[in-house]
Formats: C-alpha cells, sequence, structure tokens
RNA sequence: GGUCCCAUCGUCUAGUGGUUAGGACACACCCCUUUCACGGGUGUAGCACGAGUUCGAAUCUCGUUGGGACUACCA
C-alpha cells in the first residue's frame, strides 16, 4: 500500500512558540523525503494561533534552522493567523450546521468538574453540559457578563477509525476524547485542533505526518472533517525522540539536546544531524549501511520501514556519524569550514598565525575525530597560545622529564637538530637520553608545548610550532 | 484514573514460521603506533513474561507485565 504520488501534498507546520525543537526538524526531514521522493508538493505554514506565545525571533530561529539542515519546501511560508476571517466562516457554518454550540462554562466550572471526576476515578473531560442551551438560557448568561466558547459536537459512541501509514489501524472512539472540544475561544481566536483541519484541507493535504503525540488530536481532527464533509487525508504518526531516560524530548527539560540551533551555533555538521535523525527510526534498505545522504535516502525512504517505537536519543552514536562525516572531509574544507564558523566569532585561533599550508597540516593532524566545528579550540588551542600553563606536578612520574627537555633544548640552540625534521630529532633525544619508553621521551615534550599528555601526533605538531615557539616554551620550564 | 501507542544486546536496529538471532554505536581486550589519535581484529551482551495456534514461533493470537504519549479557552 503506497498512496504517495506526484499529487500528494505534504505539510511541515512548525508553532513559532519556541526555538527550532530536534524533533520537529525529523518530521519535517521525513515530510520532505517523502515530497522529494514521489515529488510531491510540501507546504510550510507556521502554527501561531496562540497570539501570546507566538513569537518573531522563534519564526526565523525555525526559517533558519530549517535551511540549515537543508530542509526545503515549495510553498510557504503561510503563517495561520493569516486565514482567520476564513477559520471564523467555517466557525460559524458549523454554528448554523448545529455542529458546534456556545458553552458559557467558566474555567473554574471545568476545574470543579475535573476535580470530581478525577476523585470519583472517571475519565476526565467536559460533560457537554450546554450542548442544548435554550436561547433564553444563553441570554441569561450573556446578562450575567459571560462569553461562551465555541464546542464542536462529537458524536456520541463513535469509533474513529483510521489506517495509519506506519501504526496501521487505530481506533479511537469519541467518548474518549474529553468531551465536546473547544474549536474557537472566549475572545475569537481558533484552536489548534480546528485551524489545522481548515488549514489542511484548504491547503488540499493529502497526507499528514507528524509525532504520534497527535494521535488523539487525529480523532478530533477526524470528526471534525467529517462533520464538514471534507475529505479525510491519510495520516501517519512517526514515533518520538526519547531522551535517555526514555521520555519525550523537550527543550525544557533536555535543553541543548532538544535545539536545533545549539548544534548549529556549535560548530555541527548538518549533513551528520540530519544522516542521524533519519537513521534514528529508519534504516537503508542495504544491509549495515549507515551512511548516507539526503539525496541518497529520497532515493528509497519508505515511510512504512519506519519503525513504531520511539528512539533514544544517543550522543555516541551522533557522535559517531559526525566523526564519519568530518573523516571524509579534506583539510582543506575543514579549514574552509572553521575559518567561516570562527568569522565573527571571540576566538583563540587565529588564522592569521600561520601559513595557508601550516594550517592545512594543522587541520589534518586533528580533522579525524573531530565532532564539531568548536571542538578545535580545544585540540588546536597550544598552537595559538602565547604561554602554555603546566601543572609542575605533571612531571612527578616522568623520570628524566627535565633532563630530555635540557637536551632537546641544547640540540634546538646549537642548531644540531630543527623541529623542522622532528622524526630525527625525536630519535637523536632517544638515544641521548636512553629512554626507551615512548611514553616518557614524549609525554615530557607534549607537556611543554601543549600543557597536556593527548593532543594531535607530536612529531607534526612540532614541525608546525618551529623551532622558535618549542625553544621558548622550553625555557620557560627549565 | 481514562484512552491510545510501543516492546530483539546498555542504545539504534536487521529479522515478516525453520537463522549458530545479523549489523552499528558504546564498552573490554589484542594488533598497528617510540607518544596521542586513526585504523584493523576479537570479545561481553538481546528476542520482557505466560498461555495458545503449529511438526516447528523473535516472527501469528490472547493475556500479563513494563515503558511512553495524550487527557487546556497550548500546539
Amino acid at each position: 500500500m503506497n498512496t504517495f504520488d506526484s499529487s500528494s501534498r505534504l505539510r511541515i507546520p512548525p508553532s513559532p512558540t519556541g526555538s527550532l525543537h530536534l524533533g520537529t526538524a525529523r518530521t519535517a526531514l521525513y515530510n520532505m523525503l517523502l515530497c522529494k521522493r514521489y515529488q510531491g508538493t510540501l507546504i510550510f505554514r507556521l502554527e501561531d494561533t496562540d497570539k501570546e506565545r507566538s513569537k518573531s525571533e522563534y519564526v526565523s530561529d525555525i526559517i533558519n534552522g530549517f535551511k540549515w539542515l537543508g530542509i526545503e519546501w515549495d510553498e510557504g511560508p503561510f503563517r495561520q493567523s493569516e486565514h482567520s476571517f476564513r477559520h471564523k466562516l467555517v466557525v460559524q457554518e458549523l454554528l448554523n450546521k448545529n455542529l458546534a454550540y456556545e458553552c458559557f462554562c467558566s474555567q473554574e466550572d471545568l476545574d470543579i468538574l475535573r476535580a470530581e471526576q478525577r476523585k470519583n476515578n472517571q475519565a476526565e473531560g467536559y460533560d457537554n453540559k450546554h450542548r442544548n442551551l435554550t436561547i433564553e438560557e444563553k441570554e441569561n448568561f450573556r446578562k450575567l457578563g459571560k462569553k461562551p466558547v465555541i464546542r464542536f459536537k462529537l458524536n456520541e459512541n463513535e469509533d474513529i477509525i483510521w489506517q495509519d501509514l506506519v501504526k496501521g489501524e487505530i481506533k479511537i472512539n469519541t467518548s474518549d476524547l474529553g468531551g465536546d472540544p473547544v474549536i474557537a475561544k472566549e475572545n475569537g481566536d481558533v484552536l489548534y485542533n480546528f485551524a489545522v483541519v481548515v488549514d489542511d484541507h484548504d491547503a488540499r493535504i493529502t497526507h499528514v505526518v507528524r509525532g504520534e503525540d497527535h494521535l488523539h488530536n487525529t480523532a478530533k481532527q477526524i470528526a471534525l472533517y467529517k462533520g464538514l464533509d471534507w475529505d479525510v487525508p491519510i495520516f501517519g504518526h512517526v514515533p518520538l525522540i526519547f531522551s535517555e531516560h526514555k521520555e519525550k524530548l523537550s527543550k525544557r527539560k533536555h535543553g541543548d539536546i532538544a535545539n536545533v540551533s545549539n548544534y548549529k551555533n556549535k560548530g555541527y555538521l548538518a549533513e551528520a544531524i540530519i544522516n542521524y535523525l533519519i537513521a534514528m527510526s529508519w534504516t537503508y534498505p542495504e544491509q549495515g549501511r549507515e551512511i548516507f545522504s539526503l539525496e541518497e535516502a529520497i532515493e528509497v525512504f519508505d515511510i512504512e520501514k519506519m519503525s513504531k517505537s520511539p528512539a533514544i536519543y544517543d550522543q555516541n552514536k551522533l557522535e559517531w556519524f559526525c566523526k564519519e562525516y568530518f573523516k571524509r572531509l579534506s583539510s582543506e574544507e575543514v579549514l574552509e569550514k572553521a575559518k567561516e564558523f570562527f568569522k565573527d566569532k571571540e576566538t583563540i585561533i587565529n588564522f592569521s598565525l600561520y601559513s595557508e599550508q601550516e594550517l592545512i597540516s594543522m587541520f589534518s593532524l586533528v580533522k579525524d575525530g573531530l565532532v564539531k566545528i568548536i571542538d578545535l579550540e580545544e585540540s588546536l588551542n597550544f598552537f595559538f597560545q602565547d604561554t602554555i600553563e603546566i601543572e609542575k606536578s605533571s612531571f612527578d612520574d616522568l623520570p628524566q622529564a627535565f633532563d630530555i627537555l635540557k637536551t632537546m633544548h641544547k640540540l634546538l640552540i646549537s642548531q644540531e637538530e630543527s623541529t623542522q625534521d622532528p622524526k630525527k630529532l625525536l630519535n637523536t633525544l632517544s638515544l641521548k637520553t636512553e629512554i626507551k619508553k615512548g611514553k616518557n621521551l614524549f609525554f615530557p615534550i607534549r607537556l611543554v608545548i601543549s600543557g597536556t599528555t593527548h593532543g594531535p601526533d607530536l612529531a607534526e605538531s612540532l614541525r608546525i610550532l618551529g623551532n622558535e615557539k618549542v625553544i621558548k616554551r622550553i625555557e620557560k620550564v627549565i
């Protein structure tokens, strides 16, 4: 059962009530994959019916995030708020058809009702009390200064059934939907479940692919489609991204990892994020294939092969993808990306301190194993620092450390040896000091030039740093 | 509480009635390396449980358990 073709119209409908969420990006990505594969049309719509919470800064964050990731759409961005006139018309239509009604229950009434239901172990929800208010009753409420919300009349005890693209048949009874849903607030603003139906219908959306947290909304929305006598789109509910504690990833609780801009700001590779996001819940048909481009995924992406269960966000796996992508880049490319990344940032990395050739050598030392551009500050900082801070105690477990350094200093000063032939320098040192174990020879030198025993290849590092810097650093210690 | 979804190594997954249950990440060990990495190799580790259907069940059915989502005049 493949329902997609070139007449398919899908959508990405983020809400600008927060910055771009990783899960939003992922469902957008799935929608785009499907659209591109079947040459359908992708509509971008901002769900900004909540005027209080929607902010223009979030709009640009979301759009920038999508652009950065390479998520493209065909139509839009549209704003749901632009359709408010149309929304009100449809509300009126529902009212006229007696499919919706005015409800004067106050928030307090509802709270009391819910508390009561909870106490009695009943399902919480509105009891549809105001479904059949007489004209007089309504007038009385109005005289009391009460303003109504509009509720949509759900058919009683009706099974809403649909064939979900990823979950299979799903059946939810209207009596389990928490009472007649409010479609328009007291102030006339329409609510999500209503606006989304009108907008999707007007945009001639054929497939709604979204997170499984919308499962119950879908039942409400199908009821609305039916009430309005509109064609019901095909639905697909993809699994959620979980945190390591197996709960829905949220920006409030999980901060940076849920925030797309965080990845961008730290210099992650968008291609790696995309690959990880796809691979999270879907497997490339070729056995064992994990690394694939967006273009390759578009060729073969299939929503029916989507996992049904949530994927736990795995930083290790993400970082593995990141490393794989950096490995596939040349040193020159990584250097270019770094220059671009650090361009407007305050950073220790000063590209004018070394020649282009030296920079390329430097980057080739750390390129493999790099997760994100910002990590370069840590792995490369010793090339740029004026003085290296070293804990004196670091030398404690290294016998002959000062012997090595003094010898090295002498060799360099006398120009018997040079950092430009680091292998020979190191060899001579090993012979002169009679140190066999590499660690005892290398660690003191590492400490002196970088302040740490971990880092890029020592010989190459010495060569790039050059005699002058190395001599200076040794002199600070001996 | 109610409704719905989900269930293969710690994690992501392959598997659609007959497999020594495969791969990847992570972890451990070994090799390579006069250091650090990279790379290569090996290993530890899984079908939640119980019935049923069947000659045969990770795979089909039911139940149990566990986890999650939803349950707004948010989206």
